[in-house]
RNA sequence: GGCGACAUAGCCAAGUGGUAAGGCAGAGCUCUGCAAAAGCUCCACUCGCCGGUUCGACUCCGGCUGUCGCCUCCA
């Protein structure tokens, strides 16, 4: 079965047929690191990865490239309002993107360039639309002539006509420019910008045509997939379309338009100014990066989606039981089997899989399959070997997904290895456990081998008791075979 | 005002022209000194509303209502 996915330039559900046979070139509009990196980058950027994971596992040779637009008018503000070099804001924006990225555990692009980097390609471009007569220098740029026609596709990707977009123009209009949809291909710097020779003088690009650029530089005047989040419709992939489609009069640039679900937080939109903005370096300490991967998992990418404390938990425990099936399976393999008897997916029940992804990258219906099939192992009483056999399956599909293999290493194992005792609970834990100097690990450790020895004894009463001091700390304590497990209590 | 998306149980969320995946929460049972974990069972005669097409629609068409997004910077 071959990959279908949905084309927001042909509105339909199309077959992907590369242009050259067994390799996929992407492009992903990326960060524009002036500020923070937030979930809603998160949830488009994981989009893409599971994409590559899956087009990979497909056979395809994939080239991802994500760019850096690394100068632009709000870098350059919030320079201005720290009373900091430019390049600061970029080097610590993106900094934090990409510590987080590998949080995250997204592969990393094939080409990662940035706009600064690629300034002769820029101008080439800009300098070619001038000749082809798109473009005009004024006294503070050069400028796409939209409001002239002079590219009749003009509004073709976001479905949106010339007349409609002149008539919904309400921003005031500041920039030297001939009509009021005309967008800047190269700014002139004013004193004290950042600012790159060309030949209407030192200047920058404007937004869109770093992209035009870069994606042509790397994958060509025609490529297979280009990607973003649905806000880059209009006018950032719109104005790419007039961009690289004047200059070098093919079409389409890029075969697909992908775009991905915007993000909301409480059922509003993050925004700075309705104070719902967490950074993702913050979300990222509160919650495993594999928990925020698996609850992006479970909607499909297209559908606009709403973050909610309530719907990451769900998704923790959601995760923690796959894992903890996962497990079970497991335990009932190792008596009989020895670490030497390797299983292999099973290609059928893979293909099952695929089917989903394949479908528009169904990664929901994927993720309810995978729960289903780990179940069906109990209710078929599974021998051993096609218990193997499954959580060798079950392993790939989380591996497809970009999951950790097992609750530890995702984080969301039972036993937690962070704990903050308050002071009361402190004192009585230590003077359970004699000792005054442990750190706070160490104590309830201490604890819960107590509780551990009482049990062996029998003595219940003291096991209790320890139980409840131990749940007074906030420490939940569960008794398996292998010893005595404990968390911290409530956090999921 | 223009363009577009979405509307499935308490919550999150797949899906098909032929009779509703999965997860969370909830209920019961098994197990258990207790507490958990896990397993098993149950949990939408119904898919925003109204028409139409059809032997049959939640799924196709039309209308209505509602929510959201884009049209200005945005992943």
């Amino acid at each position: 079965m071959a990959v279908r996915l949905y084309n927001s330039r042909t509105r339909s559900l199309d077959e992907l047929r590369p242009l050259k046979e067994g390799r996929v070139g992407i492009y992903v509009c990326g960060m524009t690191p002036s500020f923070h990196p937030h979930l809603g980058h998160a949830r488009t950027f994981l989009t893409f990865d599971v994409l590559r994971r899956h087009l990979r596992a497909r056979g395809y040779d994939v080239t991802y490239v994500q760019n850096v637009t690394d100068i632009d008018d709000r870098i350059i503000e919030r320079a201005a309002t720290e009373g900091v070099p430019w390049d600061q804001i970029v080097t610590r924006y993106l900094g934090e993107y990409e510590a987080a990225a590998q949080r995250l555990g997204l592969m990393p692009p094939d080409k990662e360039p940035r706009a600064t980097q690629e300034i002769p390609a820029i101008v080439e471009l800009v300098d070619g639309l001038i000749k082809k007569g798109v473009a005009y220098e004024s006294g503070d740029g050069v400028y796409f002539a939209v409001d002239e026609g002079v590219f009749p596709r003009y509004g073709e990707l976001s479905h949106q006509s010339i007349d409609e977009l002149r008539a919904g123009v309400r921003v005031a209009v500041r920039e030297d420019k001939r009509g009021r949809l005309d967008f800047a291909l190269w700014k002139k710097a004013k004193p004290g910008e950042p600012s790159w020779p060309s030949p209407w003088g030192p200047g920058r690009p404007g937004w869109h045509i770093e992209c035009s650029a870069m994606a042509r530089k790397y994958l060509g005047d025609e490529f297979d997939i280009h990607g973003g989040a649905a806000d880059l419709i209009f006018p950032h992939h719109e104005n790419e379309v007039a961009q690289t489609e004047s200059y070098t009069g093919l079409h389409p640039m890029a075969e697909f338009w992908l775009h991905a679900g915007l993000l909301n937080v409480d059922g509003q939109k993050m925004s700075k100014s309705l104070g719902n903005f967490t950074p993702l370096t913050q979300m990222l300490d509160r919650y495993p990066a594999a928990v925020i991967r698996y609850l992006f998992l479970q909607t499909g990418y297209r559908k606009p989606s709403n973050f909610t404390a309530d719907s990451i938990d769900a998704a923790g425990k959601g995760l923690r039981g796959l894992y903890a099936d996962l497990d079970k399976l497991r335990e009932t393999v190792k008596p009989s089997g020895g670490a030497n008897q390797q299983a292999s997916p099973n290609p059928a029940e893979v293909a099952e899989f695929d089917e989903f992804l394949d479908d528009d990258l169904n990664t929901a219906g994927a993720v309810g399959w995978l729960q289903t099939y780990i179940k069906s192992a109990f209710k078929e009483r599974a021998t051993p070997a096609r218990a193997r056999e499954v959580v060798a399956t079950a392993e790939h599909c989380l591996e497809r997904f970009g999951l950790p293999a097992d609750a530890q290493t995702a984080g969301v194992a039972a036993t937690s290895s962070q704990v903050k005792l308050n002071k009361a609970a402190r004192m009585e834990l230590s003077i359970i456990a004699g000792e005054r100097d442990a750190s706070d690990i160490e104590l309830v450790e201490k604890v819960v081998a107590h509780l551990d020895d009482a049990r062996k004894s029998k003595d219940w009463a003291k096991s209790d008791r320890l139980r409840d001091a131990l749940k007074r700390a906030g420490i939940a304590v569960k008794n398996t075979p292998s010893g005595s497990q404990w968390s911290v209590d409530g956090r999921s």
